[in-house]
DNA sequence: ATTATCTATAGATCTATAGATAATGC
DNA sequence: ATTATCTATAGATCTATAGATAATGC
């Protein structure tokens, strides 16, 4: 394929994943994606038929690229388990400030569309199992040695996603509460990413309390 | 108004909230909430002139709601902190549990329209800061009788709501990786419960380590 | 008299394609 | 010869309304 050519349909695909991340698929509109992408209508259907297949290809790339920054994050080599835990939790959430519409983009489609949902269970199960068996095994090990209190990985896991993504979404909501962090996106989510570390750091803590 | 208008009024209210929370405002049909409400769809406009309008009515309902669950749920009367934290938690997991996809809705639709959000922002503020100030004070005086760790009233008050609604936003996502707990939703969403329970009550615990 | 309801359709979008023309590679 | 591109438009939806008719309240 000629060069000029790879360009428009580069171009179509990023004009429509601005256009799908923002507005969805009900709200997407082809006419705007060729707009955006300087290419006259019809050749988003030339390159692509519809606009299904199109969105399909965005949502698999975010799907994978979603998936993968988890693994990436937390599956470093052998380090100390807080240690690991702690690069973990800050790749993720830099990874997350660096997409900030992603998990709403996913959320929002993934629930929408459950005849794609058997082919993501398996690819899910595939990326996930293996990280979390991993870390289930040194979570395990720290407890028998005394370092940590028992945890189950995919809880721990869940708790580290669900602070460090949350906030992300509901971003324009908090934003009135921020007092004097109001505006200040940038130190209101380092202050976020402080909060989450603190968070897990005293989950894994050895308490005799109770 | 005579009652059997009243009815159709609240018929087509009741078939709109569905469509709108499911589907969103741009996947709403209003054939679709005309359909399922009983009505002809000329009687949508005849009571609301337009899709927009009933759209509104939904979305002010369901933002009030999710407010006053975090007011009702933390703004118990004297009891003492942990006590009214454990409360907290457990009401306003409760109120997601019973409403799962009114986050969704609400993360969604606030985003898409920016031109709403002024009015949003000053009523976010008007429920949440008395409570935000109230916490506030309650954790200084735990701190200050050494009982607590210092902590921020709204970071604390962000860690319990991300953990609460995130499962729920993301469950789909989530179902694969339950392993044993797979297709058990209620057994899933109480181990949650527990976990978050005991995070934020770990996050409060008062700990010289470092 | 006013309010509620229905049928039929206007009018606005939006996706997709037909069919002609231009550019490219062999 | 094949691939890329454009203009023009078909065809499908979807929201909204016009205008007639039925029901209701005074």
């Amino acid at each position: 394929m000629p060069e000029h050519a790879r360009n428009k349909e580069q171009a179509i695909l990023d004009a429509a994943e601005r256009e799908f991340l923002t507005k969805g698929f009900d709200g997407a509109r082809t006419t705007s994606i060729a707009q955006a992408a300087g290419v006259t209508h019809a050749m988003l259907h030339y390159y692509f038929r519809t606009k299904e297949k199109i969105f399909e290809r965005i949502l698999d790339e975010k799907m994978r690229l979603m998936g993968e920054s988890v693994l990436t994050a937390f599956g470093s080599p052998g380090l100390p388990l807080s240690e690991r835990l702690r690069q973990g939790i800050e790749n993720h959430f830099d990874f997350v400030a660096a997409n900030p519409d992603l998990p709403r983009f996913l959320v929002n489609e993934v629930f929408a569309r459950p005849e794609r949902y058997e082919a993501m269970r398996q690819r899910i199960r595939w990326i996930m199992n293996p990280l979390l068996a991993d870390l289930q095994r040194e979570l395990d090990e720290a407890a028998a040695r005394g370092e940590a209190d028992p945890a189950d990985a995919l809880m721990l896991l869940l708790d580290v996603i669900s602070l460090n993504v949350f906030p992300f979404l509901a971003y324009p909501v908090l934003e009135p509460l921020l007092g004097d962090l109001a505006g200040d996106r940038t130190r209101f989510f380092a202050q976020r990413k402080a909060e989450n570390l603190e968070v897990i750091r005293k989950r894994l803590l050895k308490t005799p309390q109770r």
